[in-house]
DNA sequence: TCTAGCTCTGTTTTT
DNA sequence: CAGAGCTAGA
């Protein structure tokens, strides 16, 4: 403990009721949590009664092999460690029967969850320019994330939203979606903190259960929770209040993910008796880093009153150069790393490039490829969303949850087996008038339209699946696996010419490994691996996550988010241009409150140097763009700048001067209203009324598919059917309360 | 049903 | 520029 500063200590012994800690930048937050979690087991609180919540799996991980170095290994092996989704998607799978699911459910992540809202709005026959997947999306994660269900969606402010943006239908999509999800018996990611809370809400003696176990409940990065996260937080806390929150206000850069920076700042009122610490000494930089950092950050009215000091020695002044254009920004990044590994004997491994935008790094990775400096991207596509993987996943899921409509489809697809969209549209039909999942729409194939060839491929395939989950009982996970992989095909697939991506097969030996991996670790702890389980760990994995591997030395490029919780001894902020970073998304205050805060975590990450670039001309969607340098360069007091030697501010020429001149001259004082007035496509006047009258036999005009006769009106469980043969779109099945359309007659 | 090749469009950050 | 969607032809 005499290793701990003052303001650590105190925040460290103080267990009585819940704290907040408000943790600088390289103030020895992971320090604090790691000794106050072997303090109270020193204390004698049993170390699965010790709840830790962290974001990501890899600050669990190091969390708990530094607490292993300070206890018993064997009593912090039960510390329950992990991420908010790890920790309660677990709960969920012990808990299922409460909320309708079997135990083998699926995670659908962010490519599932996309691609079923996309399959909803056509089924629907809404317009899918206006309804866009990544909108919608956003539209019920958001919702899902303020614990709203589409029961009580847009009671308030949800609706006016909607209709604001002419996408009034999202509430219809947000039900038929989470209708979906309990068909196919999965979750999305949403779900795990939605679904906890509406456990503990509706089943008092469940949330009782937790509440007695978990005696105490530490959190990491406080100011990146949500309401759901805090809501849950609040209930399972409510019995013991020994809740202790660490995190950094100024570091709260996840609001597009529905964190809310209140959660932090209001703690105290949310949770009266609440004890403050403040931990202020930043251990990690020098002092010019350090007091350029807080010169930019005090411009944000938003915060808890704290003043960041070191007392590492002045060091150098933060270096800014202005390179013609990205590719010369590359260059002068790959010199100074060049120089600096040279001269100063410096690894690789203390380099960090850090851009705002992922599209940024390909300059990057080109001119270190070509200057043959080692480097790695951090939180590029995780290893489970590459194709390859996501195919065999798709198997994989499907055996553990037949009713994985998502793999289903993915599965059928891939590699082809003479099933294509015509084939699958109708056995959605089938499905969704059954209200059953695609592969169980598969047993009965009567009465459907589809042809004899089709529905013979479809029931062989279906049969397949059954045979390889009969032998998920009795075959080793290994020897399941094996079969899977040989019933796919995707080897012989892969491994055909026609494929030009040669990472394929890699990848998916790889997967095998992880496998494999798992079950030797698994066996390690005497714990029996299954599909499932391994399934539903993938599922939570990021790319951040994966082994560092600290043997080979590399540079570290990536996004300022993804440099979180990081620190090297060189970084180079690279794009610090206007329409960049601040993104030219972020207009309101607070919006660009946090891409301040996004400036201040990427000067943060810096120990030694910190370098902050940008260009006066970048290539942007194919065209060039002349970029004003970003407002945050100005924000930092000058007195901790420095301008780079051969970049000194030089006067250009004024036709290509600045960004604005590029863009159209109107302004446009409410975007908003802008989307209001845009001409309607023509579907308001259509008689939603019509619903009620129509009849077998008509004819109708849909907004979308145009005209078309109704065959057929089926009641299926989601509501009302029909089936319509569309002159130019073939046969469509549409819920009628939502179609809008016509009768003509 | 499948594929190749064309056009169009939209691009922030991610547990 | 890349990925998605669409069209035509096998």
């Amino acid at each position: 403990m005499n290793t701990l500063n003052e303001s650590q200590y105190n925040a460290v012994m103080y267990n009585s009721g819940p704290s907040l800690v408000i943790a600088g930048a390289g103030s020895g937050k992971t320090r604090v949590l790691t000794y106050k979690v072997a303090q109270l087991i020193r204390e004698g609180y049993a170390p699965n009664s010790i709840l830790v919540l962290t974001f990501t799996n890899k600050a669990a991980k190091e969390m708990k092999s530094r607490i292993t170095e300070m206890v018993d290994p064997r009593m912090a092996r039960y510390v329950a460690m992990g991420t908010f989704h790890s920790q309660f998607s677990r709960i969920l799978r012990d808990e299922h029967e409460y909320i309708g699911l079997t135990r083998d459910f699926t995670v659908y992540d962010t490519t599932d969850s996309k691609s079923l809202i996309k399959s909803i709005v056509k089924q629907m026959g809404l317009d899918e320019k206006l309804y866009t997947t990544n909108v919608v999306s956003g539209r019920i994660s958001a919702a899902k994330n303020r614990l709203i269900t589409p029961d009580n969606y847009g009671d308030k402010e949800g609706v006016t939203y909607d209709v604001l943006h002419r996408i009034p239908k999202v509430k219809d999509i947000f039900r038929e979606y989470v209708e979906r999800c309990k068909i196919a018996n999965a979750i999305d990611f949403d779900d795990m903190l939605l679904l906890i809370y509406k456990l503990f809400v509706q089943h008092p003696e469940v949330l009782e259960k937790y509440q007695e176990r978990f005696q105490f409940i530490l959190i990491d990065e406080y100011q990146d929770t949500n309401l759901a996260q805090y809501k849950i937080i609040k209930l399972l806390a409510d019995k013991h209040h020994r809740v202790c929150v660490v995190g950094d206000d100024s570091q709260s850069i996840y609001s597009f993910r529905g964190a809310d920076i209140n959660n932090i700042l209001q703690f105290q009122s949310n949770y009266p008796e609440a004890k403050l610490f403040k931990l202020e000494k930043n251990y990690r930089s020098t002092e010019n880093i350090v007091k350029a950092a807080n010169s930019l950050i005090k411009r944000n009215s938003h915060r808890i009153p704290k003043t960041l000091y070191s007392d590492n020695g002045d060091g150098h002044l933060i270096k800014v150069y202005n390179p013609e254009n990205e590719s010369e920004e590359a260059d002068v990044v790959v010199r100074q790393i060049n120089r600096i590994n040279r001269d100063e004997n410096v690894s690789y491994n203390n380099f960090a490039v850090l851009y705002r935008t992922n599209s940024q790094s390909r300059v990057f990775e080109k001119k270190l490829r070509e200057s043959r400096i080692p480097y790695a991207i951090y939180g590029s596509l995780s290893f489970y969303q590459r194709k390859s993987v996501k195919d065999m996943l798709a198997y994989l899921r499907l055996v553990v949850n037949p009713k994985d409509d998502e793999s289903y489809l993915r599965a059928i697809k891939t590699p082809s087996k003479g099933i294509g969209d015509t084939t699958l549209e109708r056995l959605r039909n089938a499905a969704l008038e059954r209200g059953v999942s695609l592969l169980e729409a598969t047993d009965d194939l009567e009465g459907t339209e589809i042809k004899a060839a089709a529905g013979k491929r479809l029931i062989a395939f279906t049969e397949g699946i059954r045979k390889l989950r009969a032998g998920m009982s009795e075959l080793s996970l290994i020897d399941l696996t094996k079969r899977i992989l040989d019933f796919s095909g995707l080897m012989q697939y892969y491994s055909a010419d026609n494929q030009d991506n040669d990472d394929a097969l890699d990848n998916i030996d790889g997967l095998i490994k992880n496998i494999t991996d798992y079950v030797e670790e698994k066996g390690k702890n005497d714990e029996i691996p299954t599909l499932s389980s391994f399934l539903s760990d993938a599922a939570l994995q990021t790319d951040a996550d994966k082994e560092e591997d600290v043997n080979t030395e590399k540079v570290s490029i990536m996004t300022v988010h993804a440099s979180k919780g990081l620190e090297f001894d060189y970084v180079f902020i690279v794009g610090a241009e206007e329409e960049l970073f601040p993104s030219p998304r972020c207009v309101a205050d607070d919006e660009i409150e946090e891409e301040r805060r996004l400036m201040y975590v990427a000067i943060t990450r810096a120990a030694k140097r910190c370098f902050i670039l940008y260009t006066n001309k970048r290539t942007r969607f194919g065209k060039d763009i002349y970029p004003q340098r970003s407002r945050f360069i100005s924000e930092i007091d000058d007195n901790y700048l420095e301008m780079g030697n051969s970049f000194i501010e030089r006067n250009r020429p004024t036709h290509i001067s600045t960004s604005s001149y590029n863009k159209p001259t109107y302004s446009n004082p409410n975007p908003s209203l802008h989307k209001l007035v845009k001409p309607s496509i023509g579907l308001g006047a259509m008689a939603s009324s019509d619903a009620t009258k129509v009849k077998v036999g008509d004819m109708i005009e849909h907004s979308h598919f145009g005209v078309g006769e109704v065959l057929e009106l089926i009641d299926a469980p989601s509501g009302r059917q029909m089936k319509v043969n569309f002159k130019n779109q073939g046969i469509k099945l549409m819920i009628l309360k939502f179609v809008k359309f016509k009768i003509l007659s």
